[in-house]
DNA sequence: TGTTAGCACTCTAAAGACTTGAGTGCTAAC
DNA sequence: GTTAGCACTCAAGTCTTTAGAGTGCTAACA
C-alpha cells in the first residue's frame, strides 16, 4: 500500500523521532539518511503520508512526527527475530548472578533489569499460585487458638498465613488434617480440585466441623497466593525520557501505577501469544493515550505463567524494547526453573 | 536569648515561610500575623536575627527564609504534647482497618499512611527478625536433595529458605533436627544463642556431620530474616512540595532512595530515644542538606522494635509530621500486638 | 530610646518586542 | 517526476521594560 520510497521515509522519520524526541522536517532527514532525493520531494512525500495518516504535524511549521499509525506499520515491519546486542546478554546474566539468590527475587529483578535495559517502567506479572500444583501443607503452632500454615508448590513458591485454630480442636487435629490433604491433594493443580477429591478428604477426616475448618484454612490459606503479583520497576529510568521532564505527568502516571489492579487488568487484556504491542491511542485507557505497551508471556512446561511488559511514551525504541522482551520471553522460563531447581 | 518579640517574628517567619513555599517579608507579616508592631520594626528585628543565623536572605531585595538554625530554635521550642487532629486519627483508624489484614503488610501501609498524612517520603524500619525470639523451626519435603526451612518466631514472623540436604541425610533425619532445635531453642534469643545450648544440640543430635549442616542450615535461614527491612512510601506525594517540582532533584532522591543500605546507615544514625529531627545542614549527607528528617522509634514490650521516619524538604510542617510520628510512636507496638495477637 | 513613616534603591518575575532558525507549501523550471 | 527558490509560519531565545515586593537608612515622633 504504501511504496518503497513512502516506506523508507516512514521509517527514517520514526527512527529520528524516537533518537531525538525532536519533530523531523525534511532537511534534517535528508542530511541523516541516505535516501537519494532531495529535501523538496521528501517533503512532498512527507505530506502524502500525512494525508495517509502515518504522520501528524503539531503546528504549520514545525517538523513531523508518527502517528500511531504510522508507529503500527514501522513495528508490523520491524523483521523478527530480532537480536538482543551482547553487551545486554551479559548484563542480564551478571545481573541474575548478583542479584538474584532466591526465587521470589527474580520477578522483582528482572522488572529492574528490563527498565534499566529500556529505560522504561518495567511491569512483571507474576506466576498465579494457583495455576500451580499442590505439595505439601503443614502447620507450625503459635499458640493455644492459632497456628501458621505453611503451603508449598512444585514451583518452589512457599505461602504462610496464619489461621484460627477451628472451635474445639487442638493442634494434633491440625496435624491429622494436613496429613490427609498432603495424601489427597499431592500434584494437582490448586486451581480445580475435583469434588470426589473433597469428598474423599471429607470421609478421611470423619468430622464434619473439622472437615468446614479444613476447608476455610484452605482457602484462606490459598487465598493470599491466588491472586497474580505484580513487580515495579524504573520509576527512576522514566524520568529520563524527555516526556515526563513535566512533574505533573511523571505524577499521574505514578499515581495510575499504585492502582495494582487497574494495571493488571491492562496487563492481561493486552498480553497476546507471545509479543503484543499496543500504542498510543489503541490503549482503551485514556490516561495512557500517549504510551506504548509491549507484552511478553512467558512460560515453564508449556504453561503460560506470567507476563513481562515494558511501558513508556509512544516514542519509544521498539525495536530494542521487542528484542529484549523476546529474549526474556525465551528465557525466562529457564531461569525460574533454574532457582527451582 | 532571643528576647519575646525576636521569638514571635521567627515562630511567623516560620510558619508563613512552610505554608507559603516564598520568602517573607515584613510587611506580609504585619499583615497576617497580629504582632502589634510596624512593619518598620520588624524590619529591624529581621535583619538583627539575620545577624544572629536564624534567618537568611536569598538576594538583597527579597523577603527572608528560616535559616537551619532558625528551624531548629522553632522545632525545640515546640510545645508537646503535640495533638494529632481527629479526622487524621480516624483516617489512621480507618487506615488499618482496611488495607491491613496480616502483619506483614502493617509495615508496608504505617509508611504510606504517614506520607500520605504529611505530603512527604516515609521511611520504616522494620524490626530485626534475630532480635525476636525463636518459636519453632519445620522442614518441607521438596524433593529427594532439598527441603525449605520454615521459622517462625514469637512476633509472628514467618521466614523460609530452600536448604540442600546434608550429603547422605534423608528427610527424617530434618525432622529429628528440627524436634532437637525446638526443643532447644524454645523462647530463646535468636540473636545471642549461648554456646552451651550450641553443645546441647550437638551432644543430642549425635553425627557431627549433621550438626554442622544443621548449624548451616539454621545460619542461612536465619540470613534473610537478620537484616533490618526498609519500606517506603510516598514518592508521589513527594511532588506535590515546590521543592520537588523539578525532575532532576526528585530523580536526586529516588535515586538515593534506592540505595537501601544507605537509607537504613542514615536512619540509624539519627534515631534518638523518642522524637529525633535533623535539620537541613545538619544532615551529614550531602544530598540531602536541604532535607530535614524527623525520626521516632516505636517499641514492643518496652524493646525497641523499629523506626518510622518522615524525609522532606527543609521547609516541612515540623509541628503536623512531629505530631503524627509521636502518636504512632505511641500506637505502633499496640498495632503490631494486635495482628500478632 | 524605641518605634515609625518616608523614600531611594534593589532585585525578580512577568510581559512585550525582536530576531533567528527550522520547517512548510507552492510555483516554476529542469 | 524531481528539484530549486521563495514567501510564509511558528517556537524559542534574547533584550527591554515595567510592576511589585522588599530592604535599609534617615529623620521625626512619643
Amino acid at each position: 500500500m504504501l511504496d518503497e520510497r513512502k516506506q523508507r521515509i516512514l521509517e527514517a522519520v520514526v527512527q529520528d523521532y524516537v533518537s531525538s524526541a525532536e519533530p523531523v522536517g525534511s532537511r534534517t532527514l535528508a542530511r541523516r539518511h541516505d535516501l537519494g532525493v532531495s529535501p523538496a520531494t521528501i517533503r512532498n512525500e512527507m505530506a502524502d503520508l500525512e494525508m495517509l495518516g502515518y504522520l501528524e504535524h503539531i503546528h504549520t511549521s514545525s517538523g513531523r512526527i508518527p502517528s500511531a499509525k504510522g508507529y503500527r506499520f514501522y513495528v508490523d515491519g520491524l523483521k523478527m527475530p530480532m537480536k538482543v546486542s551482547d553487551e545486554d546478554k551479559s548484563l542480564i546474566a551478571d545481573w541474575y548472578k548478583a542479584k538474584v539468590k532466591r526465587i521470589d527475587e527474580v520477578f522483582q529483578e528482572t522488572a529492574r533489569l528490563i527498565s534499566r535495559v529500556t529505560k522504561n517502567v518495567s511491569l512483571v506479572l507474576a506466576p498465579q499460585l494457583s495455576q500451580a500444583a499442590f505439595r505439601c501443607l503443614q502447620f507450625l503452632p503459635l499458640d493455644d487458638h492459632r497456628a501458621i500454615a505453611v503451603l508449598l508448590t512444585d514451583a518452589g513458591f512457599v505461602e504462610n498465613k496464619m489461621v484460627e485454630m477451628p472451635k474445639g480442636a487442638e493442634f494434633p487435629d491440625l496435624q491429622r488434617l494436613a496429613a490427609v490433604i498432603n495424601k489427597s491433594l499431592a500434584g494437582k493443580k490448586l486451581q480445580a480440585i475435583p469434588e470426589s477429591t473433597l469428598q474423599f478428604i471429607r470421609q478421611e477426616i470423619g468430622d464434619e466441623e473439622l472437615y468446614a475448618a479444613a476447608m476455610e484454612i484452605l482457602w484462606r490459606a490459598l487465598d493470599t497466593g491466588k491472586k497474580e503479583r505484580l513487580y515495579l520497576g524504573g520509576t527512576t529510568h522514566m524520568l529520563e525520557q524527555p516526556e515526563f521532564h513535566d512533574v505533573s505527568r511523571v505524577k499521574e502516571i505514578l499515581l495510575m501505577l499504585e492502582e495494582e489492579e487497574l494495571i493488571k487488568d491492562i496487563l492481561r487484556a493486552h498480553r497476546g501469544d507471545g509479543l503484543a504491542v499496543t500504542i498510543g491511542t489503541e490503549n482503551e485507557n485514556a490516561r495512557i493515550q500517549d504510551c506504548s505497551i509491549i507484552t511478553a508471556t512467558y512460560h515453564l512446561d508449556g504453561e503460560l505463567l506470567g507476563t513481562v511488559a515494558v511501558l513508556g511514551p509512544t516514542r519509544m525504541e521498539y525495536a530494542k524494547a521487542m528484542s529484549l522482551l523476546n529474549y526474556m520471553n525465551a528465557n525466562l522460563g529457564a531461569i525460574v526453573q533454574h532457582y527451582i531447581g
